[in-house]
DNA sequence: CTTGCCTTTGACGTCAATGTGAGGTTTTAG
DNA sequence: CTAAAACCTCACATTGACGTCAAAGGCAAG
């Protein structure tokens, strides 16, 4: 498999391809004429990498947690890492929640039909402004907080 | 207030606060000298600028949602960004939760008191790798999943 | 007045994961 | 054989939220 599969099947560029080789995450094979060659693994390694970055892990990171990955084997140092990494996620998500919150209750305030602050009610029919969402908090729609603390001004 | 208090205050540097004000987002008097005064709301206001920076959201975006959080009202326009930043929330938690899922696996695996794939025994006693977790997975510590997933090589 | 800390504007630096093009080789399809 | 498509390396550009330094002025205390 060569650079522009993997690419298309992992949902990459190959210029992101040959980052994550640059960075050490990623190796292939070469043909003679120096064109990359990958096993049909390498998929699944990419997205692996991919959903690294996608959480937020840098590079650097990675590369460390890697070689985890393929001996199955965590050194106390990388088990240290890997603790810490998922700390950051785990708190990276809370903020995550948080800042939702704070969106419900704009959503909330400015649904919310008391003519004080609400000259929203030109709107037609709401279309449902969310669909999937059950992920991870079942909350119906929004929070029922006090619009208080919200009004700045 | 001064730039420096509001700073301390918000636990942001005065660097970000200058940005913020050149990006539109907060406001500021002055002094006859020239000097930037904040009323003590802008401790909120600041607050608020900030999680919603580290929920990633670009200060373009915030720039659009901000007046809607003053005026308590939200236009068309403003209401589907705010649901659709809500949504792109929601789907980077799960992302999250999908990189961590797979942390909690490569712990799990490198945690695995078997021989074959684990000279992992030589570690003392394990600190609890986790301590404060309970914020959106009740998981005890990490998912029981197949590892053959996860060697890659 | 002067010492020291705070503030001002302005502008360049940073970091990280790519995008983008140049200029050239290799592989593939017809 | 030939043209298109895919690949190679090298290297500069981008994006965003700041960090950092420079040169200068403001403001309280001694």
């Amino acid at each position: 498999m060569r650079i522009g599969e993997l690419a298309h099947q992992a949902g990459v560029s190959t210029r992101a391809l040959r980052y994550y080789e640059e960075q050490g995450l990623l190796t292939s094979e070469r043909t003679p004429s120096g064109q990359r060659t990958y096993p049909e693994s390498a998929v699944e390694r990419v997205r692996l990498i991919q959903q690294f970055f996608t959480a937020g892990l840098p590079s650097r990171t990675i590369l460390q947690l890697l070689p985890c990955v393929d001996t199955g084997h965590a050194s106390p140092k990388a088990f240290e890492l890997l603790a810490s990494e998922r700390n950051r996620i785990t708190a990276a998500m809370a903020d995550l929640a948080a800042a939702r919150d704070a969106l419900d209750r704009m959503i909330d305030i400015a649904n919310h039909p008391t003519p004080e602050h609400c000259p929203a009610l030109r709107e037609p029919a709401w279309a449902p402004y969310n669909a999937a969402d059950a992920t991870t908090a079942p909350g119906p729609t929004a929070a029922l907080v006090a619009s208080a603390t919200l009004i700045t001004r």
